[in-house]
Formats: structure tokens, C-alpha cells, sequence
DNA sequence: GTGCTATGTTGGTTGAACCAACGTTGGGTG
DNA sequence: CACCCAACGTTGGTTCAACCAACATAGCAC
């Protein structure tokens, strides 16, 4: 009689705000894992993608990429540069600019982390099909690019 | 060059967990209207649609029916009881337990956020038809129906 | 040179989820 | 009946994500 009582209102689980919350929820419990093997965090993990796809970047533009505060930002850095994922120097051309590169052992990082993150989405999504988690994507995609939208008007 | 530098890798953009979590982000922005102008957070309304539903309960009760912890449960309670949507009282045949009983305010309470946060889900499925808002609504379900699995296994 | 903006940093706050301990109360077993 | 264990409500935390304000340094536009 412990877990089994969980028995939310119908007026709740109708609700795709709340349905969208508990899978977000469920996808943060599968990660967490994943980001735990690899001493990192959510953050890490975009900044380092990130880097991989985009090259060295200023703090405050891989902020403004990912929709990361600069308080953030600094921190996720501060403690990439202290585990040696990341190398941090300052930009000749703009002194004020912090010039964060990924290093071969961010690389390594990188990687086990894709490797976490991509089995954690399989466990997600096992009660899918193929066209089906396409068809989730697109759905996601949708709503998602309209939050977008808002946020750029303001 | 502000917002409009948004732009993840498009590795996060095709995690489905990375999708989730920005889905959720956008409902949790367009209820937190809703729920701001109640005085209520998503808790409280959890908890008031429950009474509704099944009428009073202890608040073990409610905690274990909604997935609510124990603390949290008391501090929304005594939130709830401190504005009058709710009256509490120890329950005679078991001393332990607080019986927890939704008023006439709280009805009205639950009837603005029911407008607000109906609203609220108009506006982000906007971008969906009827049929995508129903197959969104069924692939989340299962998602969430799997990791309710996972939780009550332990 | 004088504003104005951008950058990185430090100092917060908020909401949520979760865990540990404690006194009170009930229930079950000896 | 006495005893121990479980349940309940409460208080005390922690962690993480997201967000805001202020500031010194540095670059830019005029």
C-alpha cells in the first residue's frame, strides 16, 4: 500500500501540461544516470555538444545558443575547465571574451555521454514504436517551436 | 542578437528527452499565469482537484494518491487551510491522520484555475489539430504508463 | 573623450523534488 | 496487558534548475 495508492485525479492526467511534466520528469530519472557515470550535469552536457558541433565559442555566445544564463554559464565552465573537459582563455582580439575549447578529454566525456544519453532515450521510449516516436518528435518539435516564437517576441 | 541566437546543436535538438523537457518548460511558463493569478501553485491545485474528485482525505492519503512527499503535503495544506480553501481536522477515529476537507472558496479557487489552466492547455497545442492533440496525449500516457511501472517496482 | 553596450563574475531568490529524524498514535503479537 | 513496529504529521535539511540584480573590465559608436 505504498506505491501502489497512486492514483492521480482524471482531471490531472487529462491535463498535457501534466502529462508532458511527468515525461519530463521520466526522461530526467533515466538520464540522471548517465550524467551521474560521467560527473556531469545537463549543462555540461549542451556545452560540450555544443563545442563538438560548433567549435570554440565565448561564454556568452554558447549562452545565448543554448538559452543558458550567464551565471550559469560561468559555472558549468568553471567546473568543465576543472575537470580538464574544457580549455578557457581569453580572446586576444576582445579581452573581455572567454574562448572555451573542448579538449580531447572532453572529447572522451563527450562521448560516454552520448553513449548514457542515447541508451537512456531507448528505455524512454520502449513502450513505442519506430513510426511512433517519429510521430512524438514531430509533435514535440511543434509545440516546442512555438514556445520558441514567444520567448523571441518576448 | 539577442534570443534570436538561439540555436542547440541539433544533437539535443533530437533527444527526446531534450524535447520533453523544453515541452514542459513551455506549459510550466503559460500555467504559471494561471496559477500565479489563483495565489495557488501546481501542488495546490493537484491536492484541490483530488478533494473534489474523492472527496476528503488524509493527507498520507493525498500524498500517496498525487506522488506528493510528505513534507511538501503539509506545507500545501497549511497553505491551502492559512487562505481558507481547505479545513483540516485531526480525524476522530484515527488520532494520527488530519482529515483534510475542501470549502466553498476552494471550490471557487479550483474553478478559476480550472478556467486559467484550460486556457493555458489551449495555447500550447495550438500549433496541433484535434487528431495530433489526441495522438500527443496517447504517446505520452505511454510513456508516463511505463515509468509508474518502473516506480512501483521500486 | 564620453556614453553605451557586452562580458564574465558574484551575490542572491524561487519552485520542485527528495531525504532524515522525531514525537504521537494505532495496530499486531507475544 | 505490554511490547514493538508502522503510520502520521511536522520540522529540519539538501539538491538542482531557472532566473534576476549589480558590478568592474573592456570594446564600440559618436
Amino acid at each position: 500500500m505504498d506505491e501502489r495508492d497512486y492514483d492521480p485525479p482524471q482531471r490531472l492526467r487529462a491535463l498535457p501540461s501534466w502529462q508532458l511534466n511527468r515525461a519530463a520528469q521520466a526522461a530526467h530519472e533515466l538520464t540522471a544516470d548517465a550524467f551521474a557515470r560521467a560527473g556531469a550535469r545537463r549543462h555540461h552536457y549542451s556545452v560540450l555538444l555544443a563545442l563538438r558541433e560548433s567549435g570554440p565559442a565565448s561564454q556568452a555566445a554558447l549562452g545565448r545558443r543554448l538559452g543558458i544564463d550567464r551565471k550559469d554559464m560561468a559555472a558549468v565552465v568553471a567546473a568543465l575547465e576543472g575537470d580538464g573537459s574544457v580549455a578557457r582563455r581569453r580572446d586576444a582580439g576582445d579581452r573581455r571574451r572567454n574562448v572555451v575549447t573542448i579538449t580531447a578529454d572532453g572529447e572522451r566525456t563527450l562521448a560516454q555521454l552520448d553513449d548514457g544519453i542515447a541508451a537512456a532515450q531507448e528505455e524512454l521510449l520502449s513502450p513505442l514504436t519506430a513510426t511512433e516516436r517519429k510521430e512524438l518528435t514531430r509533435l514535440l518539435e511543434r509545440v516546442v517551436a512555438r514556445r520558441d516564437e514567444r520567448r523571441a517576441r518576448g
